[in-house]
DNA sequence: GTGAAAGCGCTAACAA
DNA sequence: TTGTTAGCGCTTTCAC
């Protein structure tokens, strides 16, 4: 680690001093031409970035968030950063967050207690602005600390009652209902569905809807045919294994998400099931990847820009309104169903 | 945004006075007690712990760097988060940073030399104490301004003359005369590349190191069978889609990446060739989706926990061994290959 | 072993 | 319009 007192006096990064002194004026004018202040005049403006450029000099945030109380940092935390949804999720943040002149701060819980737990502390450590707890998990007893804390924060399909924090409801029912519709037009009946781990929201919340759809369809849901899953390739792979062993399967699948979707893809294959006339298969989430699987996945789009936007707008409006008991604090983000190769209709003998 | 004076007194977080006065002692021993420094009694050590609990205490971040100097943050700078070889390198590198008691600060560059040198700004003004630049890009000039604040940096694939500059050099060329020798072993000769993009060193280096293998293997390069691409899914689809074009094609293709092979994938199964009966195809990186592709693609591996290593081992000596000369300047990751399904025998009448 | 006090680099009153 | 100055919350001498 870099000390300051090594040997030969290291030339300290310039700081607000040496630039006034470099440009011949107070620190204040230094510190209002940076931060834009219209009560600098030209001719001192000028002279002051001549010297910041000349000095190659940085604001220290660290300085700055001390005594403005503000970090203009922004905590994004998601379920699992290696599961691509995440990813295009937080690419579409940071370019909002961005735009607004806010950084972020990224995590990833996997959805283990004990890291969020982490997660959240390290984030209000750094004194962040908001956070968007995007983990679709149960680790709600943590998330108290950070409502204590007031400062913003959004879940995803979790409800907590403090005041300075929203929800951001994911509606599959949408999309799980054409899903559903689309495969009982197709001639399914006999469809199964590879639920995500139950330990997530999202995951029972999908099943539900995918139970509702059935029944809305007028078809049975065979329990056998419901399998708890992981939301991973692996886990999808597993979970189908484990449907072909039972003593008869479904004619198609819906997954809870597309990893296990592409899982199922794999492992049709690998069984010498050709899909979709031997199975249909349908994901959800309509990550990059969807589109390129072979065949090309049929799946339920939930969109990332629209789920970064909401996290980002209800963290915003927390932020803007404090207090006001009025402000919107629930936020929908729709789904629908893409059709592309993963569906067709039902072998003939069944 | 949340200012301090409204209306009815918001009970502010506690602060170390709030913690100090709770539990009858000197704000010197509550720093002191949370630094875990040994010069505290037991006694006071349980009041000041005690006290911080009660009051669900944390220290601000921005205060410790300030005074201290240190930040405890390393700064990664990827070229695409997307991609999914990039959240996974991410997420090791994370794992390490925080086990010796870093945390990260993550960006995304998308090979934009404007949007690097925002990233590269951002986080000097967070006087992180190391950045690993993991781009494989060719924006020089952008970095000199972080070596010119001399703080430790490590590059993919391009050296700087800084001191306080280190590279972690990727032996493609192992990998790849593997790869080219495996297929050449199955009978390959005409053996096509989907190079990545030319502003990436990577992509140069990887294509570079494919024409010497083929040389050394004793085959042919077909100029008109080396395609740039961009190491997308959609630039793979592109890319083997200008190929099948050619009068003639290779019956086989190396891949600057597994996207780009994923693509090829996909763009051979629109146009009816069988992988690998027609047409064998190897990827390189080794994502974690490599193994789930139809077939499981053959690919070149590239580890991203060697290479996340590398970057923070090599942060890390620059940072405790300050201006010594003599010190590791350059790190080694290696490839290998991992043969899976998407090669194999060319087809008879080639 | 403990406390008092001097800043870290900056912003925002307040003065001029 | 510009400068002076008092802290922001913390670590770290330096006394005791």
């Amino acid at each position: 680690m870099p000390r300051k007192g090594t040997r030969k006096t290291v030339a300290k990064a310039a700081d607000i001093r040496t630039v006034a002194a470099l440009a011949k004026v107070s620190i204040a004018t230094v510190s209002r031409t940076i931060n834009g202040s219209p009560a600098v005049s030209d001719r001192l403006s000028k002279r002051v970035w001549q010297a910041i450029e000349q000095l190659n000099y940085f604001p220290n945030t660290h300085a700055r968030s001390l005594v403005s109380g503000r970090s203009r940092l922004l905590g994004i935390i998601v379920e699992n950063i290696t599961n691509p949804f995440f990813p295009e999720l937080i690419q579409s943040f940071e370019e909002i967050a961005v735009a607004h002149g806010y950084e972020i701060l990224v995590s990833s819980s996997n959805s283990d207690p004990a890291i969020l737990t982490t997660c959240v502390r390290r984030m209000l450590e750094r004194k962040v602005e908001g956070v968007a707890v995007l983990t679709f998990g149960e680790e709600e007893p943590v998330l108290d600390q950070l409502a204590h804390h007031d400062i913003p924060m959004v879940l995803a399909e979790f409800r907590l009652a403090d005041p300075k924090t929203s929800t951001i409801l994911l509606d599959y029912t949408t999309g799980v209902h054409e899903a559903v519709n689309h495969l009982a037009q197709l001639g399914h009946s006999k469809i199964g569905f590879l639920a995500g781990p139950h330990k997530l929201h999202s995951a029972i919340t999908r099943e539900n809807d995918f139970r509702t759809a059935m029944k809305a369809a007028g078809l049975p849901v065979e329990t056998a045919w419901v399998i708890e899953c992981d939301h991973t390739l692996r886990g999808g792979v597993a979970g189908f294994d484990k449907m072909r062993a039972l003593g008869s399967r479904p004619t198609a699948v819906l997954c809870s998400n597309d990893m296990t979707a592409i899982g199922v893809l794999r492992a049709a294959y690998m069984s010498g099931l050709r899909v979709p006339q031997d199975l249909s298969v349908v994901g959800l989430d309509d990550i990059d990847f969807a589109e390129f699987t072979l065949p090309p996945l049929t799946t339920i789009r939930l969109s990332r820009i629209d789920l970064a936007r909401a996290a980002f707008d209800a963290l915003r409006l927390q932020a803007e309104e404090p207090g006001n008991a009025k402000m919107q604090r629930e936020f929908l983000v729709s789904t629908s169903l893409v059709v592309r190769g993963s569906t067709g209709a039902p072998p003939a003998g069944v």
